[in-house]
RNA sequence: CGGGGUAUAGUGAAACGGCUAUCACAAGUCCUUUGGGAGGAUUUAUUCUGAGUUCAAAUCUCAGUACCCCGACCA
């Protein structure tokens, strides 16, 4: 993609009604924009990691026998009337239409597959717009009023099925929280099972200042204990913990019976798997970034590469990239090296390739990784072979 | 929902109650520039909305709205 053609602009100076570093970054590198409180545009860039995200996400539910489904987001008012949910403060509701919008799914998932299916168990998500009325929407996408969430539902005829494919899940969510970079950053979190569920609950925790939560780690297990429900001591014994701010980016409950009944499916007991994609693209910006923007990690970045030409021509180069699959961002625009420099390092993208007057002598290309200050020469004729083996 | 703050061009800022509301960047056109945001010419406003005080309001007062921050809230 030629950058001159992407629907996109950088922005040099922060905006003044951001004060996160997620949305300032975002912004100022043209992956979003703000319409309201809480409420955000994804532009090309930002819509290439949400998808970028959104299949790794895929392809571990789908390991994990899930399948994947599209609820609406219009949902009839008698649904929620069955579990009391109807008059909860999240609830954008439609005038005079009965219909409100959805901020969680157990009030159509499951009379869906009572519906559908008697063979259990069954494991069904789907990736989609949930809507929440928050009192009060914050650091950029980390808090909004309208995101992205993947919400899987498990079925079971037994506790020990449910509890065994809970394991499962959580195992899955490490492999995500790997791909996307957060593995090191996020933690497994004991947590309260609020008002619909009895027992705990887990959450998973990114540990970055931007979070609104606290999380106590122990320092021996490495388990971690929501405030909530902190209490002194860890399970293995040990009273010594590291306080630390998080995010939520997960959170992962059995929910036994208490929908399956209401809803007329007896003896089926559910579990339900919540996970922000857009929560985790913010939190992806807060834990990886230096003063100068965004550093992306491989899996999650909208393009492999990002190609400079200065004051040289590098277009054959270009096309050679794209013929081998490598997702390129050539940025051919007339405009001072500084310029183009400054907006390579504040979209983030993994390698810089910059092709100069002084490069060409050599027949070379610069090669510099996001992140690190090393400057790397690389043959021309072995530009593709190098790349690959980055990949 | 409580507390605090802010609102001026696409973006960021300036302007004592008083002159035609300035400046930088971006965007468009023309020329010169190209290894860390280069230069010249030219174009860009209902000062959030409504009321009030005043000879005179971007500036003071009140109300509303929006946004930011802290807290409460948050499957």
């Amino acid at each position: 993609m030629k950058q001159r053609e992407l629907f996109t602009k950088t922005i040099k100076e922060n905006p003044k009604d951001e004060k996160s570093i997620n949305a300032q970054l975002l912004i100022r590198a043209g992956f979003i924009d703000k319409l309201g409180a809480g409420i955000y545009s994804y532009l090309p860039l930002g819509l290439m990691v949400i998808e970028n995200i959104k299949n790794i996400v895929r392809e571990e539910m789908n390991k994990i026998g899930g399948q994947e489904i599209l609820m609406p987001s219009l949902h009839p008012k008698e649904n929620w009337e069955i579990t009391g949910r109807w008059n909860v403060e999240e609830m954008y509701k439609i005038k005079d239409n009965n219909l409100g919008l959805g901020w969680t799914h157990e009030e159509i998932i499951t009379p869906l597959v009572k519906k559908y299916t008697s063979v259990f168990p069954k494991y069904i998500y789907q990736i989609q717009t949930k809507f929440r009325n928050e009192p009060r929407a914050k650091s950029g996408i980390l808090r909004g009023r309208e995101f992205l969430m993947k919400d899987l539902y498990s079925f079971h005829t037994s506790e020990s099925d449910l509890n065994d494919y809970y394991e499962k899940v959580k195992e899955a969510y490490f492999k995500i929280f790997k791909r996307c970079g957060l593995k090191e950053k996020t933690y497994l979190t004991l947590a309260s099972g609020g008002a619909f569920s009895s027992s705990f609950s887990h959450e998973f925790q990114t540990v970055t200042d931007a979070g609104e939560d606290i999380i106590y780690i122990c320092k021996n297990c490495g388990q971690s204990f929501n405030r909530e429900i902190f209490e002194s001591k860890c399970e293995c014994g040990s009273t010594e913990f590291e306080e630390k701010k998080s995010i939520e980016v997960g959170n992962i409950f059995k929910l036994q019976d208490k929908y399956s009944k209401l809803f007329g499916m007896d003896n089926i007991v559910m579990g339900c798997y919540g996970l922000g994609i857009t929560r985790m693209m913010g939190a992806i910006v807060e834990v990886f970034n230096d003063e100068k923007g965004i550093i992306w990690p491989k899996e999650v970045a909208p393009f492999d590469v990002h190609l400079l030409e200065l004051d040289t021509d590098a277009s054959e180069i270009y096309d050679n990239l794209q013929k081998e699959e490598i997702k390129v961002l050539y940025d051919n625009r007339e405009k001072s090296a500084g310029e183009k420099l400054n907006d390579c390092d504040l979209i983030g993208i993994p390698i810089r390739i910059i092709l100069s007057k002084k490069t060409l002598e050599k027949d070379c290309v610069e090669i510099k990784k996001r992140g690190t200050d090393e400057l790397e020469l690389v043959k021309i004729k072995k530009l593709t072979e190098f790349i690959q083996n980055e990949l």
